[in-house]
DNA sequence: CGGGATCCCAAGCGATACTG
DNA sequence: CAGTATCGCTTGGGATCCCG
């Protein structure tokens, strides 16, 4: 049980730090935010309208979350009134195959996850 | 609400029931629990051993809402004193692939997200 | 425009006690 | 063993105000 052990099974331990990380990155606003960053760079205001849902508050921790872990850079525009821009990294963007993933199983399940509620609220 | 925009991009719209899903089957505990129970049926107290952060209120929280979204299956065993076991279902052995997808993603490039993280805190 | 600072409430979660 | 019930703290997030 060694931690170091280099244990390439197919099964992976989620350990603190991993959970952590998947937490930061796949919470409520960040999927929303990451999803529409991997469209196009966007300012703070778009992703506010992007994202309706989203307070200032929250978007604004998010987006120093994702940029914190490094898959969301911040510009700053050197325009005539400085303008901000948050892009994508490349490394946000090796983050987009197993979200596409996710969603996409979200997407196709759904009626089945539906119904095994209906059944289970019965 | 309705986007009269005819986009079949290979994007995603991340709506409210979609988001509310994944965030009953991605979060905190799910997620090793889910881990837990892919590789065999457990009985409660066997999910408390190999998930030992997990309080029992929230354990019982987890499995109640996995059950409810049809992922996991709550199953009386009719032994002398009765057992409960909690399986996976083949409705949750459908989210085994893009979990794993995730779980190698964060894995693979936890370095790069620390190295990030070092440098966004200096 | 892009936030920071504050207040404040509701939800989440741990701890504890009890039950069939 | 497999929970339910209650309490009380901590936290996240919304609302609001303000500032460079």
């Amino acid at each position: 049980m060694s931690d170091t052990t280099t244990s390439q099974s197919v099964r992976f331990e989620i350990d603190t730090p991993h959970r952590e990380l998947l937490d930061q990155v796949l919470d409520k606003w960040s999927l929303q935010v990451l999803n529409e960053l991997c469209e196009r760079p966007s300012r703070f205001s778009e992703l506010r309208r992007l994202v309706p849902a989203v307070t200032q508050k929250s978007l604004t921790a998010t987006l120093r979350r994702l940029e914190r872990n490094g898959v969301v850079e911040r510009v700053v525009l050197s325009t005539r009134p400085v303008a901000i821009e948050y892009r994508i990294t490349p490394l946000g963007k090796t983050l987009r195959p197993p979200v596409e993933a996710i969603l996409t199983w979200a997407h196709e399940y759904m009626p089945d996850i539906e119904e095994a509620r209906r059944r289970f609220d019965e």
